[in-house]
DNA sequence: CCATCTTTGTGCACGCGTTCACAAAGACAT
DNA sequence: ATGTCTTTGTGAACGCGTGCACAAAGATGG
């Protein structure tokens, strides 16, 4: 996944498995588009196919929920999609606050899908004093030294953090001090939050790694192995560390372009 | 995790496992800043720290790759960045595709992350007629009727996609029929691919449910116990689906607040 | 050269997640 | 009412991932 819970020891919440919740959208998405077609009922069979996952598993995560099928038919959508919008708590309002808008950020803040499902852009955020006040899909950027005042005011829990990964833990730490308890970072860095907050991330430049490393592996598998052998002879018998790659040698910046995050230690 | 792979049952590609691989891009960035500080070794304490996992995982990670540690001194920085570049297949240059420079689009082709760590922007692709020419970042929009053409020529394997959902499944399979092994999609929709193509998703709603899930659990739990008892027992009780909830009620859009994606069944 | 101290590399156990396979449940027809 | 047929819900087995805990390796100091 692109993505990944940080801290907390995955501690099944209630008795939902962590695997089931992130499903939950999935299938949340496919039974929304059935009714919208008025489908009155799906089998798992169905269902599992439209979510892109395997039928067994996705029964078992529904018996989770309760008891929501019928045999021999399948699930009620219209019941089903109630069912997973409460369980994921998508029937209140959701304020969010957008911190750092760049180019994500804007991005992030004309996003239709920000605004459906219970989740409300409460307030875009950003420290550049030339960008306080503009508007920015129809929303009026606020200067960060508001940002407490803002979170308590909209009494908001969710926090996007859309600015560069040098600033990410400050803006971190001040969104958890006025009260923020879930954050979503869009900035290569690891966050350290305290218990009981909640931190995903979505990092562009890992998932493009990992598909460069399945891509090596295609395209490589025999015709780099002799190649993979010699580079690994040579370099397994200087100790020191080689010279940096030749291609793209010499210093450069981060893995990500960004500054890189100061480290604890 | 935000992100997933779909498709293809987690074999480990040659012995490194899956989970493992998700993770070398966290230590590259780790190793990257202290290499940047001049910083000559380092401990799988110290680095775990950095990189926000355990001493333990981490060790047994980098034993996949080889002993490339010393006891009772720790890694050579240098080194490891070396090896971890290498089996992430980051020391080759890795020409990317992005189709649809909408928004969202637009912020990754400015974005610096992209250049760096060998993944080269080779082409901004539209459908949008008034966008061809125009250009985005500095690099010329080009428009999506020379798509095969343009991954042909310049070898693209990996394929970025920020297009409405609607149009997804259809861009994908131009894409993979070009000759994309790879696919990182923004777009929220299963794309289905044939076997030996790679699909990693970015799902910002998706991110968000899981979050939301969490943050009612943090809200609740002894609050919401006697609400969520009431609505369980009503809606038990009844069979048949009930109304749509209330406050956001009657007809809306998508999940994710675009055009569902069309259901194969 | 030996002792000590640090840190790696990994054997092992445990828990979570996935999948198979099937009995039970219920719809539907006769 | 009874039988058939579809589909759910779940027990059980398996495999992967995680983390503990420790022996081996090697650096460092005397
Ligand atoms: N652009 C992308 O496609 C993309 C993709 C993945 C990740 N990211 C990451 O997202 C982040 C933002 O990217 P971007 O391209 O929008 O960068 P950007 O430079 O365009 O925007 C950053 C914004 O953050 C604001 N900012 C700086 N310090 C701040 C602070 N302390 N408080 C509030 N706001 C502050 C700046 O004024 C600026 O508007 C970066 O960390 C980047 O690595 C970007
Ligand atoms: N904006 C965000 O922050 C955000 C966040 C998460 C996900 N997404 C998703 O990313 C996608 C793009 O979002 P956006 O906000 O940039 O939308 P957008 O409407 O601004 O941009 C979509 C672009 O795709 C182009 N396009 C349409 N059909 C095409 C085709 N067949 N071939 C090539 N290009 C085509 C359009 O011309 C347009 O420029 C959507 O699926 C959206 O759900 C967006």
């Amino acid at each position: 996944m692109a993505t990944g819970r940080t801290h907390r020891p995955a501690t099944r919440s209630r008795g939902i498995p962590e695997a089931t919740v992130a499903r939950l959208p999935l299938y949340l998405r496919a039974l929304t588009a059935l009714s919208e077609r008025s489908v009155p009922t799906v089998s798992s069979e169905e269902l599992a196919a439209a979510a892109g996952v395997n039928s067994a598993k996705l029964r078992k995560d529904f018996s989770y929920l309760g008891s929501y099928g019928t045999r021999g038919v399948g699930y009620d959508v219209e019941y089903l999609v109630y069912q997973i919008s409460r369980e994921l708590g998508l029937t209140q309002d959701w304020p969010v606050v957008i911190v750092g808008i760049g180019n994500l950020g804007a991005a992030l803040a004309g996003y239709g899908g920000f605004a459906s499902r219970g989740f409300r852009v409460a307030a875009l955020i950003d420290a550049d004093p030339a960008m306080t006040g503009k508007p920015v899909a129809g929303i009026p950027v606020q200067h960060s030294d508001d940002l407490e005042k803002i979170i308590e005011e909209d009494g908001v829990s969710i926090g996007v953090i859309a600015t560069p990964a040098g600033v990410a833990q400050q803006v971190c730490d001040r969104l958890v001090a006025a009260g923020v308890t879930s954050i979503l970072n869009f900035a290569p860095t690891v966050l350290s939050v305290p218990d009981g907050v909640d931190v995903r991330k979505v990092d562009l430049s890992i998932e493009l790694q990992i598909l460069a490393f399945h891509e090596q592996r295609k395209a490589g598998e025999e015709s780099n192995a002799e190649a993979d052998a010699a580079v690994d002879e040579e370099t397994a018998t200087a100790v020191a560390p080689p010279a940096p790659r030749g291609a793209t040698g010499g210093s450069r910046k981060g893995p990500d372009g960004d500054v890189p995050a100061v480290m604890p230690a």
